[in-house]
DNA sequence: TAGATTGTTAATCGATTAACAATC
DNA sequence: TAGATTGTTAATCGATTAACAATC
């Protein structure tokens, strides 16, 4: 436990959390390595190492407590804690996020928003403020807001991102399709749709040795 | 020209897209490798590398010509032949989808919605329509429409995958929380917005050996 | 020509998988 | 006990990077 991680593990252990989550609680007291990979199309020994950092471990021929297992997950990705969060950029894609429930079990909270259009502003379906971005940098300072993100569109998006890490955010999630330019100690994560659309048109036009899922 | 492509560098394909789509056209009719990967943060070999799957070659002391460049992406990935696709789940999400304009230049073409809610039916925003669901196998087949995006709540997204693949569909972009199980000659590619939030909040949690950006 | 830049081959690095001993 | 399952060490695989020859 308490162990280095790849960042390609790192990723894993949502999935690993959504599937033990979305088991019935009664049942399913404990689940084993093989099982889970089955349920997500892992092999049960990359499950083994990846649950080795988070966990401190299975029992051999019980396998692991679904609830422990759920409780490590969380508590390894910092899900107990809530991260406060800006989003900037009202368009429709910025409102569907405002108004996603689910970001709650993933210890995401989006506390406001920003748009450069007064006609955006006010409170929105969600119930969440819209603000001009002239409040931004103030608001994130006094409620110490450490995630910002952008779903501006891709010509606004750099100055949206200076002006976020301004105001003093640590890490920005990123929906503009444009590369950014952040200090490097800034982490900013791409959602990358337009690889995803890669791979996707890829494999409708060559079969050959492309994974099945993704 | 025309040689394997790892999984990552088919992914960073769209990427040196953009990127070069956003150069102005009269100015920069030549790029070096150089200043591509400094533009996109990535070392000039890699660039090098990964354009070798694709173009048929930058001229020494010159670089690459932007023009040629743009399109030999493009007719790698498939961009020039736009592919129809269906959208399953008319909520926020879905609906934002249907109304983005930019899929268009990735030559995604999404030509109706589906829902299981009546209330939600008819033309929406974007001008799409919103049909019910027993409209879809008719659709899709007589469309030969290819792709199927998955805008549901997770408990929904399995059923709606199924009734995609008994549509004929041959690919599926999926934003719901959760795993899908489909036959193998399906390409799924998940829209992974949790482990996004597991690299943030790790990000913030603890520095040590975290990349910059993602 | 010299220098910038290319493409490729070989070395390195990191992630996945196989093998296997430990244990309930 | 035998068998299922664990965790870890070593081997394999694949992607990135370094080194270098080719060329405009």
């Amino acid at each position: 436990m308490a162990k280095a991680i790849s960042m390609q593990a790192l990723q894993r252990l949502p999935l690993y959390l959504q599937y033990l989550r979305s088991l019935p609680a009664e049942n399913e007291t404990n689940i084993s390595a093989k099982a889970l990979g089955n349920a997500l199309g892992f092999g049960e020994i990359q499950v083994r190492k990846d649950l080795s950092s988070v966990s401190d471990g299975g029992k051999p021929k019980i396998g692991y407590l679904t609830a422990d297992l759920i409780r490590d997950i969380e508590s390894f990705l910092g899900y107990d804690n809530v991260n406060d969060a800006v989003l900037v950029g009202a368009g429709k894609l910025g409102k569907a996020l405002l108004s996603y429930q689910g970001f709650r079990a993933y210890g995401l909270n989006i506390i406001a928003a920003f748009d450069r259009n007064p006609e955006a502003l006010g409170k929105d379906e969600s119930g969440k403020q819209i603000l001009p971005l002239s409040k931004m940098e103030n608001l994130c300072r006094r409620m110490k807001v450490e995630i910002g993100i952008i779903t501006v569109p891709a010509p606004e998006a750099q100055g949206v991102c200076d002006a976020l890490v301004k105001s003093g955010i640590k890490a920005i999630w990123n929906f503009a399709p444009t590369h950014l330019k952040a200090p490097k100690e800034i982490m900013v994560k791409n959602e990358n749709m337009a690889a995803s659309l890669a791979v996707l048109s890829k494999s409708l036009a060559k079969k050959e040795n492309m994974p099945q899922q993704i």
